[in-house]
DNA sequence: CACCCTTATGCTACAACTGAGCAAAACCCC
DNA sequence: GGGGTTTTGCTCAGTTGTAGCATAAGGGTG
């Protein structure tokens, strides 16, 4: 009983602000993520990963946590089991190398709620519901969970239910990679830029962590400047979480945590009065558990 | 650039409530946790998991959730690297087919806090400020750790930080796990039975993830029985906690988030008013997004 | 059976936090 | 100088969290 041998892949979700927009850095079209097998020369997991990024940025990463592991029998290869772990890291832009900076929301353009529900409400719920009723067995099952994860009738829209959104709209047909005897007869899919293989699945998981982990955790400074403006902060929180939150409750929640000390300097020519710029404490990643950012959420959508 | 070939280990920690106590499913002297190889007959990883626990205790499970991936080089084995993806299983004692169940505590001893907290006033915390002494370069960081993990020196004791005491105690050579260099001259070990190779790191590893789910995911009621009074359930949440919570606080939180409906009898015979039975309402799984168990503290230490 | 001990359950006071909104301050542009 | 914009300070009500008092309902004992 010694196992099956197989082979083992990083795949990496690495994100970064680009122009106010969160990215996510693929190779090649259609688009993958940066991946590369484990190699005997890398200590870790965690090691490989770094240093396939690395190489394929230039950039040294700031923050970086595992994922998930998978090895399913029916992902494609041959010649040995394929297993993937993949990573979510976070960098600053800067040169990416070769690959390139994607608005991750140009592959999921529904989890952006920030100002616009129209694709949720207009295109998707209705395929979705048509997707409910097409299975008398199902239904209510189907129902539900269409409720719950997309926040329809009734119920809120929980930002972090990125992955179940996803399979939803994977099971029910309605994006490319399903596969083809799920698909609807007419059903026409959702807008979104595909990914190679199952990577955007990935990505839909890597998303999940962060909006969920940005909660708990001072993770959103590792995508900030040195300095910054609270504006820019909330604009990076609201951009992760997709959706808008209450500018003074935000700001009282970041300085009554000591999250961020003031540079003295100020940020003008923004057309309004100007805004001090703040760096992160790094000390408080060290002086005790701190919350993170719990988003005041603003309940008018 | 083809990978290396490695196997694949899956390595599981399953708990459940013995007499009240959680417990986690173990094999062997030195104690070591179910362990199985991928074979290639397994559908995926966490199908793999599931056959090697329930055909290792004859049980189902009913809740697994994969920990972590780690396929360090420095962990022992030749032959190809070791890959192990770890998992955390919820359970009902039952018999536990070879094997057997052993009180969690008695590997992590110090991580009970319900009742008495002498081993780490008493024990614990002298030797650590004894390692942290000597090291006069790294003295002011190692203060700073050992005062946020374990909460000493004012800082508040938190449960989840379960991995990082481990480690903590690893590094300063407190346990005999340790390599032997970093183990001081005279230092005496900590109380705790050992584990094969790593397992109590992973252990830990589990535990830590266990107390971070049960406040904000309603995952407690995996581990009872089908009908049990609040204060089982109560006892229970201590006991993953390992801390004590307000008795009329936690009811309230379990009865206002509709996780339980009453069964209608009653459980008498403890010496006391007898307690309404309960079930779980297995439909808020699906209903909303539950917040699960915040523990209502009870502050006082 | 009267009394005490134990456990279960109900309820209230108070502190802390959250969501929401008003308003003034400080800049830009015309 | 006036209107628009962004930043910042502050209030206020509703909710949630912490803590403790009090009563209910059993068992055991003299």
């Amino acid at each position: 009983m010694s196992g099956q041998a197989v082979t083992a892949e990083l795949l990496a979700v690495i994100v970064a602000l680009v122009d106010g927009r969160p990215s996510v850095l693929t190779l090649g079209e259609p688009p993958r993520l940066p991946s590369g097998p484990l190699l005997p020369s890398h200590r870790s997991l965690q090691a490989a990963t770094r240093a396939w990024v690395e190489e394929q940025t230039g950039r040294s990463l700031g923050y970086l946590e595992q994922l998930y592991t998978f090895a399913d029998l029916d992902r494609e290869g041959d010649g040995g089991r394929p297993m993937s772990v993949s990573y979510l890291g976070l960098t600053t832009p800067g040169s990416p190398g070769i690959g390139g900076w994607r608005d991750w929301y140009s592959f999921l353009p529904w989890e952006d709620t920030r100002t616009d529900t129209r694709l949720l409400t207009d295109v998707i719920a209705p395929r979705l519901w048509q997707w409910v009723d097409a299975d008398t067995g199902e239904r209510a099952e189907r129902r539900r969970r269409v409720q719950i994860t997309f926040g329809l009738s009734g119920e809120t829209w929980q930002p972090e239910l990125v992955l179940q959104r996803y399979e939803l709209l994977y099971e029910s047909g309605l994006v490319p990679e399903s596969p083809d005897s799920w698909r609807g007869a007419d059903a026409e899919l959702v807008p979104g830029d595909r990914m190679a293989g199952d990577h955007r699945r990935v990505l839909a998981t890597g998303l999940a962590r962060l909006r969920a982990k940005i909660g708990y955790r001072p993770v959103v400074f590792e995508l900030m400047s040195p300095a910054f403006t609270l504006r820019q902060l909330q604009d990076c929180v609201e951009a992760l979480a997709g959706r808008a939150v209450h500018t003074q409750n935000f700001r009282r929640l970041i300085e009554q945590q000591d999250l961020v000390e003031e540079t003295g300097e100020v940020h003008a020519g923004t057309g309004g009065r100007p805004a001090r710029l703040y760096r992160f404490r790094r000390q408080v990643l060290h002086e005790r558990h701190v919350a993170g950012t719990t988003l005041p959420t603003t309940r008018s959508r």
